[in-house]
DNA sequence: ATATAACTGTTATAATATAACATAACAGTG
DNA sequence: CACTGTTATGTTATATTATAACAGTTATAT
C-alpha cells in the first residue's frame, strides 16, 4: 500500500491550490482559482474541487460558506475554530481565533443535548481598513 | 404607490413558501420547495428565489449557507442572532437563541476593529433525539 | 382614471459542484 | 520482475443552486 501522504508533503496539485489561495490578498472562489492554474494544467473543476476538499479536510484552508469562497487558514492556531469576518465592503476575510469562544459554542449545544463536532461563525461587516477609508473621507 | 406589505400580511406566494417551510420537519432547499408547490402553481426557480429572500430579509426563515436550505425561523426570540445545529444523522436544524453569546461575537470583532453587522453560526453535530437512539442501539 | 410602484410570470443563462469512468503512478508482495 | 491493490489524476458529462432580463398584471394613492 501507498504510504498516506504526510501534511509536510502536499501532492503536486494539491500544493498548486494552496499556493494560489495563500498568494491571494481575497479569498478566491473555485472556478477563479481554475482559470488562474489553467497555465498549470488545471482543465476541470472536478479537479479543482478535489484539491480543495484536500485542504479542506487537512484543516489547511477554510470555506466561507455564504460566500461560495476559500481562504488560507490563519496558521498561528492550532484548533481551527475560528470567527471569519468578511468585509461586506473590500471583500477581505480576518480570521479571528478565539479558543474560549469555542467552548461557549459547544456549551450552548450540550444545554440542549446537541454533541457538537464543528462549527463555523461568519462575521459579515466592515473591517477596520475600510472604516478608517470611511473616515478619512468624512473629514 | 402601494403599501409596504406589513409582516402580518405575506403576499400569496411568500405565504405559501412560508407555510410550507414551517410545516417541513427538516429544512427544504429552493428547489425541493419549488417541487412541493408545483400544484399551487409555482412553475420557475426565480419565483422561489423571490419569496425566500423576502422571507429572509423579513427574518421568518434563516438560510443554512453550508447546506444550501432554509428553515423557519424560532419566532420565541426578537434578536434573530441565533446558532443553527444541523444534525449530521437526521438532517433536522434545531436554533439555539442565545442573547449574551451575540454580544460576545460583536466584541471579538471590536477587538480586531471590525465593524460587525450580522453574522451566522453554524453547528455540525448529532441531535439529542439522535444520540438517544445512538445508547439504545448499544444496550 | 391613471400613473406608479410592487408583484408575478416566463425564458434563458450563470455560477457552483459532483458523478462516473478511464488512465497513470506508486508501493508492497510473491 | 510481474502482479495487485491503492492513490492520484485526467476527462466528459451532468446535477444543483441562483440570477438576469424582460413582459405582463395588480393594487393603491392621488
Amino acid at each position: 500500500m501507498r504510504a498516506k501522504q504526510s501534511v509536510k508533503q502536499l501532492n503536486p496539485r494539491v500544493q498548486q491550490v494552496y499556493d494560489c489561495i495563500k498568494n491571494s490578498p481575497t479569498p478566491q472562489g473555485a472556478y477563479n482559482l481554475l482559470d488562474k492554474l489553467r497555465p498549470e494544467g488545471f482543465r476541470a473543476p472536478s479537479q479543482m474541487y478535489r484539491a480543495l476538499n484536500r485542504l479542506l479536510e487537512l484543516g489547511l484552508i477554510h470555506k466561507v460558506e455564504s460566500l461560495n469562497v476559500f481562504v488560507a487558514c490563519d496558521q498561528s492556531h492550532q484548533s481551527c475554530v475560528s470567527i471569519l469576518a468578511v468585509c461586506d465592503s473590500c471583500g477581505s476575510v480576518e480570521e479571528f481565533p478565539s479558543p474560549e469562544f469555542a467552548d461557549q459554542v459547544k456549551a450552548i449545544g450540550l444545554e440542549h443535548s446537541f454533541e457538537s463536532r464543528e462549527f463555523a461563525v461568519e462575521l459579515k461587516g466592515r473591517c477596520s481598513d475600510c472604516t478608517s477609508i470611511v473616515h478619512e473621507l468624512k473629514e
